[in-house]
DNA sequence: CGGTTAAGTGAACGCCGTAAACATAGAGGC
DNA sequence: GCCTCTATGTTTACGGCGTTCACTTAACCG
């Protein structure tokens, strides 16, 4: 992804698995799609890929990098709408769930994996977004840290038993769920 | 499960299979066991397994189903020691997330069904502990079941961020992140 | 232009879940 | 007490998976 232009059948073979990924992910069947399924839809065989992934598994990581990638400027996206303050940090949550509901098996792919970020020092759009609301928000700055992982576990929690068909995935529940003044006092 | 006292081989292999399937969900590698090795670990042939389960799935979910007999009975005894009311309440979240995090792949494949409890009618333990706990404690009786699913939904979070590594497996960060007084008003 | 090297191929291995045809042990009726 | 029927097991086989290995090919660079 990011750097694509080039003139795929030698050249961005990379890319090419990448948005192949992405597609079969949002593709009905809710299924990951296998490594030899990405190279045929690539046209390309299967040891192929091990030229641009030492595994699978990388391959995956970089499909939930770039998952999380779109998940943060949603969000930030639906926060700057919402014209920021505690309204755009409420709005984040939601956009959190629905992005969860929109693209269930890109989602699940990245929380499968042992957390993709860290490999990048940086931390992705996601996380600074929290923090930064809700270090904005919080009386107490100790309190913001356990805020925000509060606020990001009930969100991920709605998001997981939704996609899991454990609760309704019903979009004014979510409202319901994450409403601000029934949560944190 | 449940059933057991028989002469092994030639009996019960359903329970064997179970067993099996339950021991090897604890093992360190918190991987799902494959359906032959679950049938190699019981000393019989791959295809036996289908005398006793339609499918892999169905396997799944019959451990499935005992890890969430398993996690109700925890919680309820939780719940019992820490004297009812709201701290015992308090007590079956803190149970739910250690129990994820002492069973990291039967708590994954507990979830990672379509919810495997509607086949039978009535609800698992831990189900009707929430909604009774929290019609015990909300005033409104409407609010009770947005509290309980937004409760649910907090330990679930908590326990699947901690699984996957996002959020650091501490049992002191659990008792804050679930303290009462600093979630619902 | 020729050689080095990055990028792709095909065959093969040992797994997996599942199907089909076959074997056998034990229970129940005669 | 035998004989049959059925439940429960076995062997063999299929296609798909991730991955390895030895190989070809194409592109660039001096």
């Amino acid at each position: 992804m990011s750097t694509s232009t080039a003139n795929y059948h030698h050249g961005n073979l990379r890319d090419a698995l990448l948005s192949a990924g992405l597609a079969a992910l949002e593709g009905p069947d809710g299924q990951a799609p296998s490594l030899r399924e990405l190279a045929r839809r690539t046209g390309v065989s299967a040891t192929a890929v091990y030229r641009h992934f030492p595994d699978k598994q990388a391959l995956d990581k970089a499909l939930a990098r770039e998952g999380l990638k779109r998940l943060g400027s949603e969000q930030a996206e639906a926060a700057k709408r919402a014209g920021g303050g505690a309204e755009g940090f409420a709005e984040t949550g939601r956009t959190y769930v629905r992005f969860a509901l929109a693209h269930p098996a890109l989602f699940r792919l990245m929380f499968t994996q042992g957390s993709p970020v860290d490999d990048t020092g940086t931390p992705d759009e996601a996380r600074a977004l929290l923090t930064a609301n809700t270090q904005a928000l919080a009386s107490d700055p100790e309190r913001a840290e356990t805020l925000a992982l509060q606020a990001w576990s009930i969100a991920h929690g709605i998001a997981m038993l939704m996609l899991d068909g454990s609760i309704p995935a019903d979009d004014a529940l979510i409202d319901r769920m994450l409403a601000t003044d029934s949560l944190f006092p």
